[in-house]
DNA sequence: CTCACGATTAGA
DNA sequence: CTAATCGTGAGA
C-alpha cells in the first residue's frame, strides 16, 4: 500500500513540488505509459480529494495504430481532443452506459494517448464507494470503467488539462516499480494493434484489471 | 434518416 | 457464458 494522500498535507507547495507538468505528457506515449505506473492521479473538488496510484496503462500511438479512434487521422468532433497538446484529458461514453479516460500525449496534432485502466485507491474511499454503489474493494477501481465511476469522470472531463491544482498527475520520486507488459485488452478487431505490447501495470498489484 | 457496434461490466 | 444500453459515426 502507497502511504495515504490524507496522512500528508496536501497544500499547494506539495502538490506543485510534485506535478507532472506539460513537457512530460509532450512525450511519445509509451514513454508516458510506462513511467506514470506509480504515480498519483489526484481530483479535488473544493475540500473534497479523490486519489489513486496508477497501477495499468495502455498506450495508444494514434495515427498508426488500427486500435485507435485517431487511426489514420481521422479526426471526428468525438475525437478532436486526441489532436490537444500532452497534458489533457481525453474521455469518451463506451457501451451505452461508462466512461473511459485517457491522457492525451505528444506535440499538438499528434493524437497520441494513454488509457488509464485501473488505479489503487490512496484518498477518498468512503466517496468512491458511495459512487461506485458498493464497498467491495475488489470492484472499486480496477477496471477502466469502474474508476471512472469512483472519480465521478464524465464528458465535461474531456479536453480539461491534467496540470492543475484541481486535477493533475504526482510524480513519485524514488518509487521502485515492479513492472510488466503485455497485449492491450478488448482490442482484438485491430489486426495489427492488437499484437503489440502496449500495456504496462505493475506486477502483483491486487488492483490491476486482470490477473 | 437508419443501423451496427464498442479501449466493459454485472450477473446468471 | 450472455445481456445490457446508447452515443457515435458511417452510409443511404
Amino acid at each position: 500500500m502507497v502511504q495515504s494522500l490524507s496522512e500528508k498535507k496536501i497544500t499547494s507547495e506539495y502538490i506543485a513540488a510534485r506535478m507532472r507538468k506539460k513537457t512530460f505528457f509532450a512525450r511519445d506515449c509509451r514513454y508516458v505509459a510506462e513511467h506514470i505506473l506509480g504515480d498519483i492521479l489526484l481530483i479535488k473538488k473544493g475540500r473534497s480529494v479523490l486519489a489513486g496510484k496508477i497501477v495499468e496503462t495502455e498506450a495508444y500511438p494514434g495515427k498508426e495504430d488500427d486500435a485507435s479512434h485517431a487511426f489514420k487521422g481521422k479526426n471526428t468532433k468525438r475525437t478532436s481532443t486526441l489532436y490537444s497538446q500532452g497534458g489533457v484529458a481525453y474521455v469518451y461514453f463506451i457501451y451505452g452506459k461508462y466512461w473511459c479516460f485517457n491522457i492525451v500525449t505528444g506535440k499538438k496534432g499528434d493524437p497520441q494517448s494513454v488509457f488509464i485502466r485501473a488505479l489503487e485507491p490512496v484518498c477518498g474511499m468512503e466517496k468512491m464507494k458511495k459512487l461506485r454503489g458498493t464497498g467491495d474493494m475488489g470492484k472499486l477501481t480496477c477496471g477502466p470503467c469502474r474508476w471512472t465511476q469512483a472519480f465521478a469522470i464524465d464528458r465535461t472531463w474531456s479536453g480539461r488539462p491534467l496540470t492543475s491544482f484541481s486535477a493533475c498527475i504526482l510524480k513519485q520520486a524514488g518509487k521502485k516499480n515492479n513492472l510488466a507488459r503485455g497485449q492491450r485488452i478488448g482490442v482484438d478487431y485491430a489486426e495489427q494493434g492488437r499484437e503489440e505490447f502496449l500495456r504496462f501495470y505493475l506486477k502483483d498489484n491486487p488492483f490491476v484489471s486482470k490477473k
